[in-house]
RNA sequence: GCUCCCGUAGUCUAGUCCGGUCAAGGAUCCGUGGCCUUCGACCACGAAACGCGGGUUCGAAUCCCGCCGGGAGCACCA
């Protein structure tokens, strides 16, 4: 817009004030736009999952740029379930609406005011005719390739030149249900020489049998997506529409249609796409393998969900400054999950406690240990003497891991807080048990192994971000824990008890966070 | 192919609207050293960027033009 307009325009928003991009940073990184024409105490906001499968990481934007819109102007969060039909990829179930609820619960964010799509398919009705009077729209009778190919060319179908009056009956016998489904759609009658051929005549309405998990067979007659919040975004008085930007045609579609009936509706701004590069995350194949029983649930850490995280140890706050240090950028980026582990670490680092764990055992008996070295006292965390320390049972015999055994074959090492021993300089692969020599216990500058006292370790079960099980053996301080506690395997990474394993049970089942 | 969006270090991000204070700031990653005992944390130091080409200007990451590159949309899904 020209200089003059948008002066002009910005006035009419809230005066001069408007016109300064003020930013605010949340906490570091990515910054956060001032709303256009936002006024605290009225700002109204909304997210809207299609329930088809727990909410993932790719959907944590969504949330939090969300709610934290909602916090700085004091504002309402709705959360509306977008359940309208569907497809055959993308089916509503009623599981899924307290999955998503307790998504919502993990991720910390409250809604304000919860609404069903599917509670207000009739409310679209009216909205339908009103279009339809205004000339904005027409019954189109093309089979949905034909409808595509004459999108692609600029090509319109004969029933585009209907008046309203035939419209208007031709929509009354789509909704007495005299046409099979598929056989007759509601279009808005933008341009079919549009230069976006994605704009051209869009689908308003369509036919549908499905059996709906809320409403079962009440409707034939489904709102696409756009119609559907160009009605709710106003009915429910969203002020502000903040989404993706793979949405942007959405805005489009809302606008014309808010123009053709006459009406202001809500602001939109828009993020880039974000991707994880460890995250292949796709709703419907978590669907598929969680229904096939692949996955472990809905928490499998290969779904990438909310839950599957939470799972993991990794708090709602690390997410939430995960998902901050991105701001409103439009650019879009791949990120490595790297990036949200090292939150979480700065959240979980200082108060998690310190155990010992290796994969692969080789039991290590040591000749010549001296008496009175049967068990060690060690701090539960190396830089918090206040979180206490555990005895462990220390030698003879030792669990070493199988790779570190093998590496240091025929050389002095350190038992990491212990003593020193030489290993033997042929070991087999493949070896259960091997023996050592203790050599001194002395603190030299040595290779530092991390060692499990054999006589009290316990088997240990780490389910891995790639959804398989490692065995190994971990110290017995691990029976004494709460449930779900969080613990940092040393030289391994952060674990989390599994959310159904209870101590004393034994293997501790953990599930593997990140290093 | 058409439409729209984006392009600052390996990866994110601030700065771009209102050109100089940016010989470009922060985070993360990486490297080195410290913390005589983690492949974690913390501390210190270090390496590392304005996509390319023109133009305007005393001066351009910032303005203009043209390229190139990346992404999204073009579903009777959301």
């Amino acid at each position: 817009m020209d200089p003059g307009t948008r002066a002009s325009e910005l006035a009419a928003l809230g005066g001069p004030e408007a016109r300064a991009p003020r930013t605010e940073p949340a906490d570091r990184g990515g910054e956060f736009p001032e709303l256009v024409g936002a006024r605290p105490g009225a700002v109204v906001l909304r997210l809207a999952p299609f329930p088809s499968g727990a909410l993932h990481i790719g959907h944590a934007r969504m949330i939090y740029v969300n709610d934290y819109y909602r916090r700085r102007y004091s504002g309402k969060l709705l959360l509306v379930f977008d359940d309208t039909a569907g497809s055959e990829e993308k089916k509503v179930e009623t599981e899924f609406f307290d999955l998503i609820r307790g998504d919502l619960d993990f991720a910390g964010v409250r809604p304000d005011e919860v609404y069903y799509k599917s509670d207000r398919i009739a409310a679209f009705y009216p909205y339908a005719r009103r279009t339809i009077e205004a000339g904005g729209a027409y019954v189109c009778r093309c089979p949905a390739e034909l409808l595509r190919a004459n999108r692609a060319a600029g090509v319109a179908c004969p029933e585009r030149g209907q008046t309203a009056e035939e419209t208007m009956r031709e929509w009354d016998r789509m909704l007495k249900g005299e046409y099979p489904t598929g056989s007759a759609v509601l279009r808005l009658r933008t341009d079919m020489k549009d230069p976006d051929p994605a704009f051209r005549d869009r689908v308003l309405f369509r036919l549908s049998d499905i059996d709906h998990p809320r409403v079962g067979h009440r409707y034939r007659v489904w709102p696409m997506l756009e119609f559907s919040w160009a009605v709710d975004d106003l009915e429910l008085g969203i002020t502000h529409v903040l989404r993706g930007k793979d949405l942007v045609i959405e805005d489009r579609m809302e606008r014309f249609l808010w123009n053709l009936w006459k009406v202001k509706g809500a602001e939109f701004v828009h993020w880039g796409v974000l991707r994880i590069r460890e995250a292949k995350v796709s709703k419907s194949k978590s669907y598929r393998e969680v229904k096939t029983g692949v996955f472990d649930g809905w928490d499998d850490p290969r779904t990438w969900s909310l839950r599957s995280l939470d799972r993991r140890g990794i708090t709602s706050e690390a997410v939430r400054a995960f998902i901050a240090s991105f701001g409103m950028s439009l650019s879009d980026i791949e990120v490595p999950a790297e990036s949200l582990y090292a939150e979480n670490r700065k959240r979980i680092d200082a108060t998690t406690l310190r155990r010992s764990y290796v994969a692969d055992p080789v039991e290590v008996s040591v000749s010549g240990w001296p008496a009175g070295l049967e068990s060690a006292e060690l701090p539960n965390h190396p830089d918090h003497p206040d979180l206490g320390r555990r005895t462990a049972a220390a030698g003879p015999k030792f669990y070493l891991a199988r790779k570190d055994v093998l590496a240091h074959a025929g050389q002095e090492v350190r038992l990491k807080d212990l003593a020193n021993i030489r290993l033997p300089a042929d070991i087999p692969d493949g070896i259960e048990r091997v023996w050592a020599e203790f050599t001194s216990k002395e603190n030299r500058r040595l290779a530092r192994l991390q060692w499990v006292g054999a006589a009290n370790a316990v088997a240990v079960d780490v389910l891995g971000i790639d959804g398989q099980h490692t065995k190994g053996v971990g110290e017995g301080a691990l029976l004494r824990a709460e449930p779900r506690q969080r613990f940092q395997f040393e030289r391994v990474g952060f674990v989390r008890l599994d959310r159904d394993y209870i101590p004393p049970e034994v293997p501790v089942r953990v599930v593997y966070g990140h290093p």
